[in-house]
DNA sequence: TCAAATGGTTCCATTATTTGAAACTAAGTC
DNA sequence: GACTTAGTTTCAAATAATGGAACCATTTGA
């Protein structure tokens, strides 16, 4: 979390805001402790961020934990990320279509970040869903959208991957590169239980007419209820409605994953 | 917007952060237009904003909108805020119960913030309706937590609505003070076509043990389905829904609605 | 075609805000 | 009652933000 370049005095405050969100509810001792601040610094940072309700200060217990203010500023972000709402019916269709969870991820950070969800077996879910983030080397959408980045984006998001090896399927640093070639020319990526065992998936890209790359789909199942070449055939419907998103989304452009 | 107190630089850059989720996608010329900010002042702010991830910029029509970063932390904030995810069993019990749509929200700044929701007609909204915010003098969420909210809270609440005549039931500001006192004594709010024509609905404050107000919960209809007496019905439901929530809270803290 | 206006970006001396070591207070501990 | 530990405040020094003005690149319109 400390390797933030600074962008001043709203860096840093940015900075504390994602100390906090790693580790809530913390105490400012816990926070002073882990942290590369000066008491005082830290002290005022937090005073600024709970007087904005960009931080909850729980009395009781002493402790700091993200604030409102966030989702109501989450839900305007959301509705103007101009891909999940412009997605929406294109989710339910495929949702409905497939039978299984479906998936709709953009790249944040380097990080997967799931912005919409249909899940066809369990009621939805709400929020505890979006705004979920996972790791990009081994979850389908993940590896679709690294195929498709331009390099010097791919460069910086590869740097930031940690390479935890979930399963025994985890890919590491050269087995992915090697992978990415591989989805680059298939169009689809999958992932054979990579991130946890007995979950498979696969997952396409989406992309403009321009060939940006803007998000990624995906249909999700188990080893239970089906197979990779299973999974294959759901690839044509994938696609397709990656197209239908990618081509309203033409004029749009994905922020840079910085 | 610009009635912000500073709080230094990260007040100026949040208040730049609320001017563009009001308008977004907004270029940097109608900021500047409505804006309080020199040109130089107002350049800076976006462009670190902008490399922090919490706003994203469209080159290709030269407008700012909120980042996904803001997705990412809001996903924290609500799973951490204590009252969400511990409502969420008793939510589902409450609209199978009732078969009606159910609610539940807190308040920020002055504003009611819808932070969960079932809907037992359509299929479930996702993120679309956690984060969105409404009216606190003319829903009956609102009307429900201004009704316990504590002297100065309530003061500041009061003095932050707008009064805007949404229909021929909205109340004015006194009508309003009359009414908080009515639903303080029985205990629960009634909106009575007050926001929206046709929409009706009954709201609990949610109370701690030590009677703090930290949130409301309710059900909503239309007056084509049902009718208030019929929605009275569902008081007892609510009310034990809002006291197991409330019991399970105990020891949490409403952050302050500054 | 060329002037003028508009919209966005950069400069830099000035100014205001942030900084953080240290002093201080309030609550535990032993 | 001395001794930690955790949180808060102070204040001169260090730093970062400020914003008027100059600048560049497009667009407008005459």
């Amino acid at each position: 979390m400390r390797d933030n370049q600074q962008d001043g005095t709203v860096g840093k405050a940015l900075d504390v805001l994602e100390m906090v969100a790693a580790r809530a509810p913390v105490r400012f001792s816990d926070l002073m402790a882990q942290g590369g601040y000066p008491k005082a610094t830290l002290y005022r940072l937090l005073q600024t961020l709970t007087h904005q309700g960009m931080l909850a200060y729980d009395e009781a217990r002493g402790s700091y934990s993200l604030g409102l203010r966030l989702v109501r500023l989450a839900h305007g972000a959301w509705s103007q990320s101009a891909l999940a709402p412009l997605a929406r019916q294109v989710l339910d269709r495929l949702a409905q279509a497939t039978g299984e969870t479906v998936h709709l991820a953009q790249m944040d950070q380097g990080q997967v970040l799931y912005v919409d969800k249909r899940n066809a077996t369990r009621p939805v879910e709400m929020f505890s869903q979006a705004g979920k983030v996972g790791p990009a080397y081994c979850t389908g959408v993940g590896k679709a959208m690294l195929a498709f980045m331009k390099d010097a984006a791919l460069t910086e998001a590869l740097a930031r991957q940690s390479f935890h090896r979930f399963t025994a399927h985890t890919l590491d640093a050269s087995a992915l590169r090697a992978e990415l070639e591989t989805i680059r020319q298939r169009g689809y990526a999958f992932d054979r239980e990579e991130h946890e065992a007995g979950i498979i998936c696969v997952a396409v890209p989406i992309l403009t007419g321009l060939g940006r790359m803007i998000g990624a789909l995906s249909v999700t199942s188990s080893t239970a209820r089906s197979s990779l070449p299973g999974l294959e055939a759901q690839v044509p419907a994938l696609q397709q409605a990656a197209s239908d998103i990618g081509a309203e989304a033409e004029s749009w452009r994905f922020p840079e994953s910085s």
